[in-house]
DNA sequence: TTTTTGGGAT
């Protein structure tokens, strides 16, 4: 009999179904699986049973269940699957979840059987283990460990312990080994599974992998305390874990206990000779390798690569030859890719002939060369001299692929070495080719010449942009279009590119237009390539229009571009305009990143906007923002500024108490606040507050510092300051020693900034002019003139000189007034006189 | 990709 119902409505019976959902089913519930809720799921379904209402079961139910889950949903049976559930066994559910072609079907079952429990039915350990394996082949790892947690806390299910080490193992391949690690104990302390050393070995193969070796380690200790004996296959992941935690000697401790009870196998070596290679001990490695063809053991194609690829990567092509013999020996066929790599590796070492003789050894096995190779070979040979060899053993069957690819290849050697002239005048033989008489080069006499393709004109065109000669590109662009016809995607976009890079907008739109006759698709790169110029041009109108057009085909405008208007606008004043935009932005349903939101509140600050960038960061919220500490910190300054001090620390607090943490910035801003407002003691607990929040002060800080002590006449805590930092390791940079120094003159002690300014000069750094002025005078004041002329001469000397309308004019002016008129200093103002060092119209 | 230190100008 077939039972078939359609289009049911959703009965009060199967919303009971739908209340009595399990826990797990709401566990998994929680990973936002958007899978359809089961009950509607239930509703659509359509299945049949085999003859009556109590169907047996044989495969035939398996393929009915497989087949209602795969279906998409249709005619509705929803009551009649209920059918199944007094029938549903583990053995049946393990069939028919290994039968359901994907994950998230096989869940949906999964899910369905778990509800079946007032029929009596419960999952055992191997329908968890089927789905678990699932899980793992396909990845998921958020289902997975939904699933064993459930499982160890909420549906105690006894496990043997070969079904634990399945379990272990299932995790272990998706790096879920911490979890590995506590389901295994999870296990034993509620006596669902006594693990015996199987589950162990699983359990140390699962935390190797993730690099617990520490995990490994207590495990192995516990193993030794319950008498578990060792196997091969408990130290293979030791010696794993060992070598991915860089324990080089550990590792090979353990293998050498493995030799001893012989349980050494090719996959160990391999292990072992992988890490060496990657420690750059490629003889070890290489010695490994001979060590195990002794014991008919080898490696098998992947090792071989990988090592050869690592060996050549050390520098050690010759090792790497030792080991692609080997490789040919045992009969592998060697990929290009190894072809590639080796040749690169003695093209390196300068083994250019070596290298030539790898592409014969290519013919020998049949591999064609790509364009790679060629390029490798004939940058090679300076003299190209390569060339016409490689011309002359082109294989008569593929001759023309075979003659572009050399010809592309020598284009793209032109290309590298910026030979724009030579590659265009090649790619020009190429096209006239077709039209004979063509006058040779000496490479290519005796040779045909072939037609070129897309490739060629492409590596040109790329190198042409490159080099900023975008008018030729587009030449060659055009000739394209005549000799190859459609132009890819790709050299679209990168002569738009060249274009806007080079403002010019129209010529690339116009491009645009031609892609869309032509129906090639835009990309998001075309468009934003276009976009960005606009914004660069802070063409705000123009932006928000190309935003439309990218709105409609769907293309998100990229972030640095949208952030660089508003930066221009910004930049200009225009922080209004800025907000505009970004009110259009949202409009049109694109949410302006964080960043550009910042950069518009920093624009209205600079216009004195502050109270509207209070509004901005308050409406960021909902905008579906959530401030970060820059943009907060942007405020802070904003506020300071206009010495709304009180406000900036309350924004300190509100920092907190969003749960972020204030920057180092964050704190030097208040610190700044308070010492340019005569409150350094202040601005010292907040130094204090920095220290027991672990937030490390910068130079900036002590910088700060140090510039408010000084403007409160302190100049020995300014000292202080200075020591305090230089201790904790932090270097002053130029502006520190200015401000120091600078600080100290004020202070009227020229003697210990002069120190300083020495200090200075040993590190290599020079001072702004700003701080001979400062000496000078303050030598002056102090009376000190043969000071006061050796910071003077070392001023002239190094080349700055006030002009007549610097404020510090008059000062040197009465400088050198002082300095003629005393004995001690006239005679040098006379030499530095003769030397024309001074100005002649200044001194009357 | 946004934020912090020196002086001083116009």
């Amino acid at each position: 009999m077939k039972l078939k119902c359609k289009n049911l409505e959703i009965s009060d019976e199967l919303m009971n179904v739908g209340k009595q959902r399990s826990v797990l089913v709401m566990a998994l519930a929680t990973h936002k699986l958007k899978l359809s809720s089961f009950s509607s799921l239930f509703a659509k379904l359509s299945f049949s049973t085999t003859s009556n209402n109590n169907p047996l079961y044989d495969s035939s139910v398996a393929d009915n269940l497989v087949s209602v889950f795969t279906r998409q949903p249709s005619a509705a049976a929803a009551i009649e699957l209920n059918r199944f559930a007094p029938i549903l066994t583990p053995p049946l559910v393990e069939s028919v979840l290994t039968r359901l072609p994907t994950w998230k079907l096989a869940l949906s079952f999964f899910q369905w059987a778990s509800e079946q429990h007032h029929h009596g039915y419960r999952h055992n350990c191997y329908t968890y283990n089927t789905i678990a394996s699932i899980f793992s082949r396909s990845r998921q790892t958020a289902p997975l460990r939904t699933l064993v947690k459930h499982l160890a806390e909420s549906a105690p299910c006894s496990f043997t312990p070969g079904a634990l080490g399945f379990l272990i193992r299932c995790l272990g391949q998706v790096g879920l080994a911490r979890e590995a690690h506590h389901v295994f104990d999870e296990m034993r302390v509620k006596g669902l599974c006594v693990p015996n050393d199987y589950c162990y070995n699983c359990l140390l193969e699962a935390l190797s992998k993730s690099g617990e070796v520490d995990l490994v380690e207590a495990r192995l200790e516990e193993m030794k305390g319950f008498g578990w004996e060792f196997d091969k296959f408990t130290l293979t992941p030791v010696v794993q874990a060992y070598c991915k935690a860089r324990r080089f000697d550990q590792a090979l401790r353990i293998y050498n206990e493995m030799r001893e009870k012989g349980w050494v196998d090719a996959r160990v070596c391999a292990m072992l000779a992988l890490s060496f290679s990657k420690w750059g001990d490629v003889d070890k490695a290489f010695e490994l390798v001979e060590s195990m063809e002794g014991h008919g053991m080898r490696l098998n194609e992947k090792t071989f690569c990988v090592l050869i690829h690592g060996f050549v990567k050390e520098g050690r092509v010759d090792r790497a030859l030792q080991l692609f013999e080997k490789m040919c020996r045992v009969g592998f066929t060697p990929p290009v890719s190894l072809f590639d790599v080796l040749i690169g590796g003695l093209c390196k070492s300068n083994d250019a002939q070596r290298a030539l003789s790898l592409l014969s050894e290519m013919k020998k096995f049949g591999v064609a060369p790509d364009v790679g190779i060629f390029t490798k070979l004939i940058s090679a040979f300076p003299d190209r001299s390569v060339i016409a060899k490689l011309l002359e053993e082109v294989p008569e069957e593929k001759e023309e692929k075979t003659l572009v690819l050399i010809y592309n290849a020598v284009l793209t050697c032109y290309v590298n070495d910026g030979l724009m002239d030579e590659a265009c005048r090649l790619l020009q033989m190429m096209v006239q080719s077709k039209s004979s008489d063509v006058q040779m080069d000496d490479f290519f006499k005796d040779k045909k010449l072939v037609f070129p393709n897309a490739a060629s004109f492409s590596i040109v065109i790329d190198g042409l942009l490159t080099n900023g000669q975008l008018d030729l590109a587009l030449s060659l662009f055009n000739d394209i279009k005549q000799f190859v016809g459609r132009p890819s995607v790709l050299m679209y976009n990168n002569l738009i590119n060249g274009l806007c890079d080079s403002n010019r907008l129209e010529e690339s739109r116009e491009l645009l237009r031609e892609m869309k006759v032509l129906e090639i698709e835009p990309t998001h790169f075309t468009y934003n390539s276009i976009f960005g110029c606009l914004c660069k041009r802070k063409d705000v109108l123009g932006a928000i229009d190309m935003l439309k057009v990218m709105r409609a085909c769907g293309h998100e405008p990229w972030i640095k571009n949208s952030t660089l208007l508003v930066k221009e606008l910004c930049d200009h004043g225009r922080a209004v305009e800025a907000c505009g935009f970004l009110d259009s932005m949202v409009k049109l349903g694109f949410l302006p990143d964080i960043v550009s939101y910042s950069a518009a509140m920093g624009g209205l600050i600079k216009i004195q906007e502050v109270d509207r960038a209070l509004n901005l960061l308050r409406d960021l919220s909902s905008r579906g923002h959530c401030p970060d500490v820059v943009a907060f910190n942007i405020m802070m300054r904003g506020l300071c500024k206009v010495n709304r001090v009180a406000e900036a620390e309350k924004l300190l607090d509100e920092i907190v108490v969003k749960g972020l943490c204030p920057s180092v910035v964050s704190y030097n801003l208040l610190i700044d606040s308070w010492c340019k407002s005569g409150s350094v003691d202040r601005a010292m607990a907040l130094l204090s507050r920095m220290s027991g929040e672990d937030r490390e002060p910068n130079v900036f800080t002590y910088s700060t510092l140090v510039d408010g002590f000084c403007r409160e006449e302190r100049p020995d805590d300014a000292l202080l300051v200075w020591n305090e930092m230089e201790r904790k390791g932090c270097s002053p940079n130029r502006v520190a020693f200015m401000a120091l120094i600078y600080g100290l003159c004020k202070c009227n002690r020229p003697t210990a900034a002069l120190q300083y300014l020495r200090e200075m000069e040993h590190r290599e750094m020079k001072p702004d002019s700003f701080i001979y002025i400062a000496l000078l005078s303050a030598f002056l004041s102090d009376m000190n003139l043969a000071s006061a002329f050796e910071i003077f001469k070392e001023m002239v000397y190094s080349g700055f000189f006030p002009k007549s309308h610097d404020k510090s004019y008059p000062i040197v002016m009465d400088a050198i007034d002082k300095f003629s008129k005393d004995h001690r200093t006239s005679s040098g103002i006379q030499v530095l006189m003769e030397e024309g060092k001074l100005p002649t119209r200044c001194l009357q």
